[in-house]
DNA sequence: CCTTTTTCTGCAAACGTTTCCGGCTCCTAT
DNA sequence: ATAGGAGCCGGAAACGTTTGCAGAAAAAGG
């Protein structure tokens, strides 16, 4: 079953394929009648072009190519969403890809980017030492990373992390808490790294130590570690006057083991998550926590790349500033303490 | 910056460009020893064949096309990395494309599907007036549809609606409610008539009839228009015993709405959701719901795709068993009403 | 040692576009 | 009338692969 190709609507309109090529792109150089005969003959056809062809031939391919850990997970999701409209208002479409924590499969995902020829692509990251691999492949084609700063000589739009965290802390701090612990830090990821700095940092500014209690270096296991632990600390008594959690989906474990333990949240510990995906604002969850304005980073990325191609091979940073969003699970401490 | 083709290679390596293909594709005619030599010589260069020339030039792309309403919605996330995964252990990458519920989308989408000459796609179409457009385009391309049948002569893999509602009403009955609201049927989408249809059915056959509220007809209003419903519902006497949503994204809107008047759930009213997303089985949510197995459908779904493109060029239907899944927002009637 | 296979490799023709370079027609100004 | 321009369009050469076919070299068989 072959398909329709441009000869054929050559053919059919009575001209030559350059020609169609030429009326297809709404060239001046054509007469009106010319394009019309030519569109009427695309109809009769039901002719598409061929991508692949057009590939070969042209230069740009108007395509982006994103790769994430994992789109299923919201915050990942809300990005490439953002990243998708960007682009689309620029004209350029673009492809998705997950690593799946997998360093083989980014690595995979960006090869078949640059066997694509694609214009552009932003990247997030797993670790700086994938980062390192990605050189090689990437070779003058337009880059960005996203959410983390580990490259020298790359652009990368990302969120202060540190900040964000003290601000995080810093809020419970207000709220009249002192014995904090952090949920998820440390393993070799340099957003926990930071985060569980930033934390640290507000602590140490009154005086305090907190606890921070590392995750596993598998990013896998993150989820249930962090139910594991928080079921541990709420069955330990005295209870800590509030959590701070690495990422949202963290805090929503540790809310889970709130039920199970029979603590509740916020009156007998105060929980602050980290991220602000769609879940935490979700009926009877009203999670405290910390945005990262995800769509103004995809936004950033996308125009960041774009103006690379345009020809501006500068490599530029951004580092956004966080932002703590109140909901309804951080109280302020009562001094004589719960009833547990 | 001319990136390096299969003929630098081939300098490299001194042989021919065809040798190199070969080399590259392992195939048996060619000595071990010249295709580690050409290993070499891509080594050196960083050669990455290019996609378009390979389309262009080969039959098969081993491209799968997805076209969804929206993957940031946690239902079609989860389908769409069930295609994904099938997809790759069969050696097939896929493409993702969101119609957003414009129509027009929906037919960029395919186009850009048949113009890169892709093997097969699978479709969640938005209407059954959209699908019969599809059509001309799809001319002669394996394709199957999910989630709803409105096809004659197509593929298509769905989850039994009428009998997912069934099953939600039938519940709620047999927890002994018997004043119950349907929220979000009719519109001229099938998955709503089916599912209020499967509702009434359960109803009648205990000689009651129930309320079914019927959506807009525009998809995007959805989850305002059900606040706004379930509000007005909470703020009469009497409550209506249980409430059935349509989705589990409406059923969550609705427990924002009984938040906001302060009608508990379970205590006050039941509610049973649908398509069993993540939300809700998060904690403090637990929301009773239908799971329509989307991972089996996005599964049986590619299995069918990849049985065409093989050359079983027969329609094939598949109607999915829903299943009730029962968590905390469905109580017994407690004979004497609650306190309200 | 000469044929016949077998094994390996190269040539060249596709694949479906775009685009450069010209050429033809028809006007307009001289 | 003729030269010089516009305005339109066609021819053909790319673009980077794959693959059918044929040929050379090596191995096998007589």
């Amino acid at each position: 079953m072959r398909r329709t190709t441009i000869r054929d609507v050559a053919a059919l309109a009575g001209v030559s394929p350059a020609t169609v090529s030429r009326a297809l792109d709404d060239r001046p150089e054509i007469r009106p009648e010319t394009r019309e005969r030519v569109r009427e003959a695309c109809r009769q056809l039901g002719y598409v072009p061929n991508a692949a062809a057009k590939g070969l031939a042209g230069q740009a391919t108007h395509v982006l190519g994103v790769v994430v850990p994992d789109v299923s997970n919201p915050y990942f999701a809300g990005i490439a969403n953002a990243i998708e409209e960007t682009a689309a208002e620029n004209g350029y479409r673009v492809l998705l890809s997950n690593s799946l924590q997998e360093e083989e499969r980014e690595l995979q995902a960006i090869e078949n980017f640059v066997a694509r020829r694609i214009d552009g692509v932003v990247i997030s990251a797993l670790s700086r030492e994938t980062q390192a691999r990605h050189a090689p492949l990437l070779e003058g084609m337009p880059c960005v990373y996203l959410g983390v700063n580990h490259g020298e000589g790359c652009s990368y739009v990302a969120a202060d992390n540190e900040r964000g965290a003290w601000l995080a802390a810093r809020h419970l701090l207000d709220l009249g808490h002192r014995d904090l612990v952090f949920l998820g830090g440390h393993a070799d990821s340099l957003t926990r790294v930071q985060r569980a700095a930033g934390f640290r940092r507000a602590l140490e500014e009154q005086g305090l130590t907190g606890r921070v209690l590392p995750a596993p270096t598998d990013a896998r296991d993150m989820r249930q570690w962090a139910y594991d632990q928080a079921l541990e600390l709420f069955r330990r008594r005295p209870l800590p006057h509030a959590i701070a959690a690495f990422s949202d989906m963290t805090a929503l474990k540790i809310l889970e083991a709130a039920e199970e333990a029979g603590v509740r949240v916020p009156e007998d510990v105060s929980l602050v998550g980290y991220d602000n995906i769609e879940y935490a604002a979700l009926p009877r969850i009203h999670l405290t926590t910390v945005s990262q304005h995800k769509l103004r980073q995809g936004r950033l990325a996308v125009e960041r790349v774009l103006r690379q191609i345009r020809g501006d091979r500068e490599a530029a940073a951004e580092l956004i500033e966080p932002e703590l969003i109140v909901r309804s699970t951080c109280i302020p401490r009562t001094e004589g303490g719960t009833s547990l």
